[in-house]
DNA sequence: ATCAGGTGCTCTAACGTTTCAGCGCCATGG
DNA sequence: CCATGGCGCTGAAACGTTAGAGCACCTGAT
């Protein structure tokens, strides 16, 4: 069916096959009522025999804007836009768009051509009339620019310098916290050392403050130490033989995401120690691999894809006009226990 | 800078600025040659000021196409989307696209609206004038349909029943045959399970063809068996429990992917086996995470961001007129041994 | 018979872009 | 002094869509 030779099908064909003008089949797609049902049933079926499917480019110049979405993550650094976290937020924005039949703009190119960074040109040749931006570095000014042009935006993760800015997240310092409490008060570690990512993302100084804040309030005489990742595997190895060879007496290794735990736990493996028996181990995150290892590493349960979902829920409110309800809206994350901070108990 | 109230910078607000037509300015900001040079930096002068970004509706209208391209991936079920391979993909393409300066659109609902699936529309709306669909499914009818109608895709895989669609993938038989000859040849082993994919994927089909294949050149007396999975791992659990309560004195497990060799390796560890003392294990795909189990799982390195890249310089030709030359374009791969199958050796 | 109002369509304009023919102008050559 | 032609720009048209004004026809009421 459907010959669709080489030219595509436009709404001038449709209506010279019904026999009525193109503003007639127009407004019988679109089931206006002063077309009668008669003749919308001639359009409909002769927009079906011919494949006519409406031109975007028409229509979004028409409307003066498009039906596309865009999702914003950093860089083409593979490590970043390649992390799981992403793909998991993409899968939950693409469920969303897809139940409001608006197509998926992925973009990632920071890199400014013409004096406005791709992404931002996406939104300002309005290829999309809304972007998720997901990028995290606290120092993109290109982000701050977006905002504060009033471009339609929702940020996943907590921007600090962009109070007004909708966002959707987690409570990530509540996160660390829990796990924190969880090494201290569950298993009694009190000489633990954080791992954590670089300190000019959000997420990292998050983690870091809920991690300190927990000790602090843990009314336990607490020792413990830093060492700075990437959130990479290897900068995790790294951290973990830096804290390893710093702190004597080392009970608990807590990781600012899984990656860098795997890291440790080979660092900590290549010494001969055990997890959990000579160091404990957490991380954070849990995008399904942290079950994988053995032991399973206890974490953080960050629900990207429904963050993405909620991104893409509040966008969409943006965009018809509704300002969103809390301008910061929290999910809320769940602390996995699995086996490396120790046997199970209360 | 950039003031931007709310409405968006045309030609015409840059044209006024200078002082001249809309159309010189669009010939400026293209470099015409029978525009003066002075004129031409008023407009470019005028353009940065104002923050003129052309509007991509106009343009594509005009055009006649837009400058986006589509990645396909087959549907919403998380499993499929979620997994690494795609997101390899993806980061090959967007490197790709960026270089090019196109935007990127994800598609991948399936489920036909209108008579067509949604990522068929996406090409008949000349939202994205191209496509490259890593849909790996056999069955899937809309894929014959868009390279029946001749629209400018490009196919990751390989699909036996379009000869002559322009792909490209890797020889899955070949990379099936080179892990099956190092567990018979450089090991030994002669009992064999193989966990495949689900038998309507193509890379299913071929990994299983490459196993039997090599077993039959292997000229020694083999034995082996099938168990069927759905590359996930739980399946591959499921699975290499069925292959190793039915064949006794079993050496060796390949599963057809290595989330699958995660499974089995799970199974096999419960029993109390070890691994590769008691059972060798092989895997397939080798998307980051199979050096991080202990022991790492010796598996074929599918190049999937290579693929992404190379999809993508395809359908930028395809979309320049330009056939590809081999019509199918096969990379290498690389078999990576790590400890799972035994000791180094020759 | 005339008019009001409704019905069902057509016509026109507009969205922003690019392309192309054309026009006025100046310098040059006859 | 008039043709020639190059230069530098203008104006119009077209891409496909949709909204709204308008027009022809019909029905029913006066």
């Amino acid at each position: 069916m459907t010959a669709a030779k080489r030219a595509n099908v436009t709404l001038k064909d449709v209506a010279t096959a019904v026999g009525i003008s193109q503003s007639a089949v127009s407004m019988a797609l679109s089931d206006h009522p002063r077309i009668s049902e008669t003749t919308k049933e001639a359009v409909r079926a002769a927009a079906a025999r011919l494949g006519y499917v409406p031109n975007s480019a028409g229509r979004a110049l028409r409307a003066g804007r498009s039906t596309s979405i865009a999702v914003v993550v950093p860089n083409t650094g593979q490590h970043v836009f390649g992390h799981p976290y992403f793909m998991h937020l993409l899968v939950g924005v693409t469920a969303e768009a897809n139940a409001r039949d608006a197509a998926l703009m992925v973009s990632t190119n920071p890199d400014e051509t013409h004096g406005v960074a791709a992404y931002e040109r996406v939104l300002r040749s309005q290829a999309a009339s809304g972007a998720i931006i997901a990028s995290a570095s606290i120092s993109d000014r290109n982000v701050n620019r977006m905002v504060e042009a009033a471009l339609p935006v929702v940020l996943v993760g907590r921007f600090v310098h962009l109070p007004h800015a909708a966002s959707v997240g987690i409570d990530e310092i509540a996160g660390a916290a829990a796990i924190t409490r969880h090494l201290v008060e569950d298993h009694g570690l009190t000489r633990i050392a954080h791992i954590s990512g670089p300190l000019d993302h959000q997420t990292a100084v998050d983690r870091y403050e809920g991690f300190r804040g927990a000790l602090a309030a843990s009314g336990r005489p607490c020792t413990h130490t830093l060492a700075v990742g990437d959130f990479s595997e290897e900068s995790g190895r790294a951290a973990a033989r830096q804290v390893l060879d710093s702190m004597t007496d080392l009970q608990a290794i807590f990781a600012a995401n899984d990656e860098m735990a795997y890291g440790a736990m080979l660092e900590i493996r290549s010494r001969g120690l055990r997890i959990p028996e000579d160091i404990a181990l957490a991380g954070y995150d849990d995008f399904g691999v942290s079950r994988l290892t053995t032991p399973g590493i206890t974490t953080i349960h960050v629900p990207a894809e429904a963050l993405g979902r909620k991104a893409a829920d509040i966008l969409f409110d943006l965009l018809d006009g509704t300002a969103p309800d809390p301008v910061h809206t929290v999910l809320p994350f769940d602390l996995v226990i699995r086996e490396s901070c120790g046997p199970h108990s209360g």
